[in-house]
DNA sequence: ATGGTTGTGCGACAA
């Protein structure tokens, strides 16, 4: 089973590039972020063509999350539990199965900036409620691939520029420490697990030829139960796809497990 | 310090 995460930043924008991936790449499942559309919006035909059961969480203009199928799915769930005032669409959740089940969540973490400030204090709030549904899915004891954006640079060896992050909500003390907080309860990043070595940026800005400079960050990531971790098999970053036609900002980041 | 770019949707705002 190889799940990809993909911020696409616009599904109807980038339904020309998300077609001709899903076509070559074949993922089993595609975990996409921004969507910025309502659900009546999404573009299900020209994916479902391709073989994809489509579930959406969409949303006016901004966020969106999605996942799409090539293997059974059941028991979706929407919008990360919590804060029953909170409207952004950031969070939906689905078992796929293929030779065994995997619980999957597909997030769009809070970008947080400007800090401080109420975004920031969004992010944090929004991280904490993340920690307790981590909690619940780690007590399950199952193989479950939680994967997104995350808008968060874990250390400093994930950014191409640590110092000029500093600042920077992606990369504040307090937001570090609420992504080891969810690594302490028992997950395991997947590109860490299989590359160590840092780098495998998966987000370089549209701005300042930050592409062309390799000026890039890692903040898209798999975290995995110990149950899916002991299934992986594989972890990488599609790195070329930045450089494509019409590219989003972020690339998709893979995993592979043994399910 | 500022401005640089992209998407949504048509004026800002978010990133």
């Amino acid at each position: 089973m190889r799940i990809a995460t993909w911020n696409v930043n616009g599904i109807r924008a980038r339904l020309g590039p998300v077609t001709d991936w899903l076509r070559d790449r074949a993922p089993d499942i595609a975990l996409l972020q921004e969507i910025k559309t309502q659900d009546d919006g999404f573009p299900r035909e020209a994916i479902a063509a391709l073989g994809y059961e489509i579930h959406t969480h969409g949303q006016k203009g901004f966020n969106g999350v999605a996942i799409l199928s090539r293997l059974p799915v059941s028991d979706v769930m929407r919008g990360l539990p919590g804060d029953e005032a909170d409207g952004q669409a950031r969070w939906i959740e689905a078992t796929v199965t293929g030779t065994r089940p995997v619980r999957v969540a597909c997030l769009y973490l809070p970008n947080g900036n400007p800090a401080p400030g109420p975004k920031y204090d969004y992010k944090l709030a929004w991280m904490e409620r993340l920690r307790a549904r981590a909690r619940a899915i780690l007590a399950s004891e199952r193989p479950a691939v939680l994967a997104g954006d995350y808008n968060v640079i874990p250390t400093p060896q994930d950014a191409r520029r640590p110092e000029a992050w500093a600042q920077d909500a992606l990369f504040l003390p307090d937001s570090r420490a609420a992504f080891r907080r969810l690594e302490h309860l028992g997950l395991y990043d997947a590109i860490r697990l299989r590359h160590p070595d840092g780098g495998h940026y998966t987000f370089w800005d549209f701005q300042r030829g930050a592409w062309e400079r390799d000026d890039g960050i890692r903040i898209d990531h798999h975290l995995l139960t110990p149950q899916a971790a002991d299934l992986l098999t594989d972890a990488w970053v599609e790195r070329e796809m930045r450089g494509g036609e019409r590219p989003s900002d972020h690339v998709p980041v893979w995993v592979q497990l043994d399910a």
